[in-house]
DNA sequence: GAATTTTATTGATCTGAATCAAATTGCGTG
DNA sequence: CACGCAATTTGATTCAGATCAATAAAATTC
């Protein structure tokens, strides 16, 4: 979960990078060998993109430490950001839902670490790994879950309690237990709030300042830690 | 694609049902003849639901005929109308996402023909049938695509935006060719649409009333037909 | 440490679409 | 075929949140 400085690792890595990391928690060390002897590894700086919507799906990435946030660029160049992706996770397994280019952008939201394969090793890891492709839909599953609520809460929650969701679904995946509070581990400002919550930076400043002052949350440049999680939770509009 | 009276199918299916229908359309008769052994036929009726939230996810579906609505409730009692599915697919996927109920409801959206299998047949097809796994993620893809796409437009998009988008999608995917038109091949309402748009009926219906002094459109009581789909594009908003 | 850039705050105004409120039209049914 | 219900239309009013407009504060660069 923290960040790390571990320079990019040629040769041979560790097999115990992939230990309890779900789509390879059934293999035995051997079988984990040979999967990372065929993986690369490489370090992205903060901001730096893995992958962009409408490439060649040539590869297919495990999020080993940091963030990635999924992004989509409209027509007339306005940001959605689709999810984050936290450590120990998946993504860019375009292939494996049948499209042959990435459908959207893979940002690193900090310094992440990836490791990633061939795309066309997709069906060979499933076919050889037990597990590995129950595992990884499983995951598709989720995030179709994820989509499928963030339409609901657009379709008919006010900007305030969509807001509220967008920060509770932040910190229940990405937070890290400070004292007095649970903070958002990755830089975040107030116009990606926005991306997430399709509203403006105007309004997401509006109501974080509002929130601050009822003590609920307190944030500064690119850092939110909410304080009364509990608040925020009767702010989302959570069925009674 | 038509509406279809036929009764009940009780005992042997025809084998003819699963021809060139994707996630089958690779295999060969024997095995066409097996899978319908196992499967039952059921008729809904316009309205009826075919299995709900939050309910075990104890059977898979094929639409053989029919249009399928895939709905959210929220909390309070609004709903949010997620996709459409036309026949020749499957849904009530849930199992193969690693779900273990149904993430959403699904209504019939006319009178509709089922074939269903128990969810425990799922990981055999997927091990004994080749291509079944990966064209059935390609439609799992496909509709991934399409909720993005969603969220997308509700983030950054106007209401008419929205609604000349959802128009679109309805007559891409459902829509039957009428002298003059492209009809939308069954009964939806300013409701269905607005519920479709996070809009409200009176909303959709002022648009539409003005899309049809523009000639754009022409529509009656559940019934809407594109006489220009060509203006519709241009209103929702495509890149030029 | 001065200059520049990026991010955040906050006030004023405007407007798209919701809400409130009827009236109207079409359909099924007893 | 008249009744009642469901779907639609249309007008009037309201308001949440966008847009417009500055300023302020923190971070970065030179």
């Amino acid at each position: 979960m923290q960040k790390s400085n571990r320079p990019t690792t040629y040769g041979s890595l560790d097999e115990s990078l992939l230990n309890g990391i779900p789509p390879f928690s059934m293999l035995d060390p051997k079988q984990i060998r040979a999967i990372l002897d065929l993986a690369s590894s490489r370090r992205y700086a903060a901001g730096a993109s893995v992958f962009e919507e409408g490439h060649d799906a040539d590869r297919f990435y495990l999020l080993l430490d940091g963030y990635i946030r999924v992004v989509r660029i409209t027509a007339d160049g306005e940001q959605v950001i689709v999810l984050h992706i936290p450590s120990g996770q998946l993504f860019g397994i375009a292939k494996a839902l049948g499209h042959d280019t990435y459908p959207a952008t893979a940002i690193a939201a900090t310094d992440s670490i990836t490791l990633s394969w061939p795309t066309r090793l997709w069906d060979s890891f499933v076919a050889q790994y037990d597990g590995f492709a129950t595992q990884s839909y499983q995951t598709v599953g989720a995030r179709i879950g994820e989509m499928n609520t963030r339409i609901v809460e657009m379709a008919t929650q006010q900007v305030e309690q969509r807001i509220a969701c967008a920060l509770l679904r932040l910190i229940n995946q990405t937070g890290r237990k400070v004292d007095g509070g649970i903070e958002i581990d990755f830089p975040i400002s107030r116009q990606d709030i926005s991306e997430m919550t399709g509203t403006t930076l105007h309004t997401v400043s509006r109501m974080m300042s509002a929130w601050e002052k009822q003590g609920f949350v307190e944030s500064g440049r690119k850092r939110i830690t909410v304080r009364d999680p509990h608040q925020i939770v009767i702010l989302s509009g959570a069925k009674v």
